[in-house]
DNA sequence: TAGATTGTTAATCGATTAACAATC
DNA sequence: TAGATTGTTAATCGATTAACAATC
């Protein structure tokens, strides 16, 4: 594929990224430096087709006849998912799921950082998360500024997450990944992402009462 | 709807069905006992051409000219979601995150109880953590057996995945929610839910990336 | 060159939406 | 009955897949 002008992505293309990047790194781990799409998929469930599909959006990172090359193309997509960039990570609510992410080994392993965790309740003030300071949330466009955070992660109560969500763009943040169970209100710029976690366990708990009829 | 014999319903379905589980919770809350699809849909920001389309899979549950009643309607999207059966849950692995999702409120409020917590690390074996004692996993399948859980939630590192899910599956359980970054190979009869996060935020880097062009 | 595998096109499949007859 | 809103059909939109020309 060449010039892309406004080509849209479908959200699920990008959402199977991460799993290339993860086959992928197998791959180089076992010494295997090249790579055929039907291989790959086979190992991921998926059609090669869907993978070649897939990675066109991008650009034509394979060779006609061989395969792709794994080192090159765990590069492309470090790329593509912004992992090269190294971003920063500021985590409001520094509850009990909000320190549970703070320490999640899958982010620094993406080239993720958590760079600060912001509370309102006093006693937590000052404290460290593992390598994380606690710091309150009156500081969060001071502390965005000297630490260069770029996405906030919202581990707060629903009735609460509007109102900091506004705190949150005034201090300049353009990302949010959203834990809490409510629809935010953003403008147009700010990119959002809602992340439900009772939406998966009540999936599973539909199809236990439809497969078994219990 | 009339019988369904074997209708396929998609998985964007039962996925907003929460959505609308909440939405009704608020307007019950509100005092307000009968809504039409149109208000619902655009509180949502949805059709409500897919709103009607969604319940149509389950049953006529509207009354023509006037709406649905609320109370009506989320007594069923209850049942539906398996809500009514008040579904026990096991975790394994009792690091940050297992120990994060015992404590989250979201499951009590959508008729879901952690009953108990596993791992392997016998400093932690027969603490408390909130009111869920934590468990040798060895003694899965006599505590499964002993409280009645059904699904089985993975907090445990990719690496002993799928011989822990081999373990799950041996005693019983027939739901699994793995929020390891891995694909587990499980047997047709076993319903599984990947929750990845790192895919969550990953997507947002990816826009960050594209949108600002850094 | 012969064999292999990509990138892309066109066909297929599935989900969303607009429109409207049914009906409260 | 007149007005409103459902449940459903048919049209549209978008994503997946099969097939194959391009090419290493």
């Amino acid at each position: 594929m060449l010039s892309d002008g406004m080509v849209v992505i479908p959200q699920a293309t990008i959402s199977r990224l991460p799993l290339y990047f993860r086959v992928l790194n197998e791959y180089n781990h076992l010494g295997i430096s090249v790579i055929s799409s039907e291989e790959m998929a086979g190992n991921l469930g998926i059609t090669s087709s869907q993978l070649r599909k897939d990675l066109s959006y991008f650009g034509d990172f394979g060779i006609r006849g061989t395969g792709y090359d794994v080192s090159d193309l765990l590069k492309q997509i470090k790329e593509i998912l912004g992992m090269d960039k190294n971003r920063r990570i500021a985590i409001i609510g520094a509850g009990k799921l909000g320190t549970a992410l703070a320490g999640y080994p899958g982010f620094k392993m993406h080239g993720l950082e958590v760079t600060a965790l912001f509370d309102i309740d006093e006693a937590k003030i000052g404290q460290q998360e593992g390598k994380v300071e606690i710091f309150h949330l009156s500081e969060l466009s001071n502390k965005k500024r000297e630490l260069g955070m770029e996405i906030a992660v919202l581990t707060i109560p629903a009735s609460v997450a509007q109102q900091v969500t506004e705190l949150v763009i005034k201090a300049g943040f353009k990302a949010i990944w959203n834990f809490a169970p409510v629809r935010l209100e953003v403008p147009e710029h700010i990119i959002l992402q809602n992340e439900d976690l009772v939406v998966g366990i009540l999936t599973l708990s539909h199809h236990l009462s439809r497969k078994l009829g219990s």
